[in-house]
DNA sequence: AAGTACATCAACCGCACGCAT
DNA sequence: GATGCGTGCGGTTGATGTACT
């Protein structure tokens, strides 16, 4: 059974918005704020745009406080970096970098950022598609019936996983865990050095038998790609629970602090503030970064 | 000045997810 | 558990701008 559309094209408008069509969107929203409905948002402004529309115009162009001006180097290693970490999870990315939607990110990585980083022989590993890999899992869900977990097993073990989380925060006051961290931050001299040898990710590294190769973050060394793929996962999904975190009321680094951060000299290492923030949530330490910048299990 | 190639980025489309029923 | 709906995400397209011949 195949899904209506999110709504009936018949009548309404494509294409490039208007002054006006900025307007009277802008002039709803300010009036009655953002979540209520993209829906019926058109209607009630008095628009003749589709819902979801609306929203793309909104949030990656008209909302207050994007950054719509050049991307700067700072900037660039941070997409390189967590693209390496993350791949083409552009809202992920996005949220880590003040300002900036995920669109511009996507659209930036694909016209100017992969061409340059591969000129320069830097070319960062081709992350599978997540949609097609979503769908794949479905399709494999869908023959095993041994996956069979249901959607309220599912529901309970988030909701088990946050409860756990903020069970951890509440037992260390946040403020020192927020100024713990810094302390780490400030104290650590190698981080422009650490930065500098993880610099687009295509650090070298040593081998045991003394040859170095080229690895990047996310490549890390398993003895199977499914043991890679399996930690991956875990990785991504631990770092949308610190996002969450991150992100909401209790926001331990709010939006000012990353851009403190951003702008700072010695700018903060995301992986380090990350591993840092599980050691002190989570008692699971199945995977963390190591001083050479990939990951350790 | 005109034509063409290439680059950029706003916007669209299809899909999956979460939630309610 | 099945279904419908609203929303958000990632991949892609195409209009527009710019550089080059």
């Amino acid at each position: 059974m195949g899904r209506k559309p999110c709504c009936s094209k018949e009548g309404l408008k494509k294409g490039s918005w208007t002054k006006e069509e900025d307007l009277l969107l802008t002039e709803y929203i300010n009036e009655h704020g953002e979540g209520t409905g993209w829906r019926s948002l058109p209607k009630k402004a008095g628009l003749l745009r589709c819902g979801k529309s609306c929203r793309l115009r909104w949030v990656n162009y008209l909302k207050p406080g994007l950054n719509r001006g050049t991307f700067t180097p700072e900037e660039d290693d941070l997409i390189v970096r967590l693209y390496t970490l993350l791949g083409s999870r552009w809202s992920l990315i996005a949220g880590r970098i003040p300002g900036r939607t995920d669109n511009d990110i996507k659209n930036y990585w694909n016209t100017n950022l992969f061409k340059k980083l591969k000129a320069q022989g830097n070319e960062p590993r081709r992350h599978k598609s997540q949609v097609k890999q979503r769908r794949r899992k479905k399709e494999k869900k869908n023959v095993s019936s041994q996956i069979n977990q249901t959607n309220n097993d599912r529901k309970k073990t988030e909701r088990k996983k946050k409860e756990k989380i903020d069970e951890n925060c509440k037992v260390e006051d946040k403020d020192q865990v927020a100024k713990k961290i810094e302390e780490k931050l400030h104290t650590q001299n190698t981080a422009q050095e650490v930065s500098t040898n993880n610099h687009y990710f295509t650090s070298s590294s040593s081998n045991q038998d003394g040859t170095s190769s080229a690895t990047s973050t996310s490549e890390v060394n398993c003895s199977s790609q499914n043991m890679e793929a399996q930690n991956q996962d875990e990785i991504y999904e631990k770092l949308q629970a610190i996002d969450e975190l991150l992100l909401n009321d209790n926001c331990l680094f709010p939006p000012e602090k990353c851009i403190e951060f951003n702008n700072n000299e010695n700018h903060m290492l995301l992986e380090e503030v990350y591993e840092e923030y599980f050691q002190l949530v989570s008692d699971e330490n199945s995977c963390h970064f190591r001083v050479d910048g990939n990951l350790e299990f």
